[in-house]
DNA sequence: ACTACCATACTACCATACAAGTATGGTAGT
DNA sequence: ACTACCATACTTGTATGGTAGTATGGTAGT
């Protein structure tokens, strides 16, 4: 049994996926907000089928919630399954980061200075859009350098929520310019192999995006999980 | 917007897509297997639609590799992925018995104590399947008890690959009675609140659950991917 | 014997039709 | 005015037919 690549001709059902998944983190279709097979496969001019299938992988990540015979809903923000993500995603990052000082590919390492070049670009010009890419960006490069792809991708994968908090908190006016300069000294650290001060940095850079949940909760009451409503 | 508990009567996807998914966990489906829409559907004596979307979960979560007008073919286990996998519990478990160590509701540890008791009992009668499921539990336990059950759902969801190399392991007449007693060391560990030896242990402990992979890709040569491909 | 070709029998993909459960608004009865 | 009821218009769930791409086995030509 051989397995040739498969042609990658983007079929429908991936194409519809892939858009509602975008417009979902993207909180263009906020927490809440309802959806039906037949609304979403007429805008995209295709059959229910494909978008039916779109939804139960949507759902699969948490993104969507299919009532039968009722209707299919944006999943609203779980604040308990935020803190957990939060915990992982600091777990990981911290043993990745103990990874990145004992060695890194030279090639990699460039490609985090570019990268924290362009950040020190859209943090002057308050792209705020670009720098959370570039944040992204940032991270996914130190645990590619360190032969992790597949944990970060786990970690987008269970981010979802919390993701979407930080969108929120982006729309609320974040201090890129502080997350800037934290990036600035992890690659130092790095550089100087010092995984005591890397721990550390990874630790608190972490932390401050997690700081005010409540707050946000109260900026948008209906995008969040009420803890007593399961 | 309230969301009021769904009906949870299984729908026909569910049926199917829990079915498939515990044989081929199980091994009852073997890696390389070909599967088909329709045969599953007479098999179950539905229609293809439900088969078709439990199909679209199982490649999702990596299960099954659907090639358009091709075939369905039961994912082969990935070596790296199940090294990373091992990764991410490795850091996850370790992280999560440092909380453990701090605190432990006494109802949890009780559980614990109760399913160790059981695992002495499975060792004596050498039933290894029921011994798998109750190291599965074990460590399941530890998780609720520090509050992060999800990341433990999130380790069982990203662990797949390393579930069925360890069911391998099983068949190859596993050493269980060395791992109860690695057990029962950390639940020592956590008794006597001692961070540092607990983290000595559960390192050890899952160190050890992945000594042996080429070995098994030795004996089970048709069920691995190879480097090479893709 | 070997190779290029092609009919055939698959496959997954998508569109459509129907079924079954649910929310809603109007209406008749009180 | 209020309530119980019911027709209707939704929703998702399931079944089925047709389409396009792919593997395979046989055959004609070399």
């Amino acid at each position: 049994m051989v397995f040739v690549k498969p042609p990658q001709s983007a079929s429908t059902r991936e194409v519809v996926y892939s858009a509602l998944r975008e417009q979902i983190l993207q909180l263009e279709l906020p927490p809440g907000t309802g959806l039906s097979e037949k609304e979403i496969s007429l805008q995209f001019n295709v059959s229910r089928t494909p978008v039916r299938e779109s939804f139960v992988q949507l759902a699969q990540e948490g993104l969507l919630e299919i009532l039968p015979q009722r209707g299919t809903y944006v999943s609203l923000i779980d604040n308990s399954l935020v803190e957990e993500a939060r915990f992982m995603r600091e777990q990981l990052e911290r043993a990745v980061i103990q990874l990145a000082c004992e060695s890194f590919p030279e090639e990699q390492f460039i490609k985090i200075k570019s990268n924290l070049a362009l950040q020190k670009l859209s943090v002057a010009k308050q792209d705020d859009k670009k720098m959370f890419e570039l944040d992204e960006e940032f991270h996914r490069a130190i645990f590619e350098g360190c032969g992790k792809s597949y944990t970060w991708g786990v970690i987008q994968h269970v981010n979802v929520h919390l993701n979407r908090s930080r969108m929120l908190r982006l729309a609320a006016d974040h201090n890129w310019s502080h997350i800037y300069s934290q990036h600035e000294q992890i690659v130092a650290a790095i550089e100087a192999h010092d995984s005591a001060e890397a721990d550390r940095l990874m630790k608190n850079h972490l932390n401050l995006t997690v700081t005010d949940q409540s707050l946000l909760k109260e900026k948008f009451p209906t995008y969040f999980k009420t803890p007593s409503s399961n």
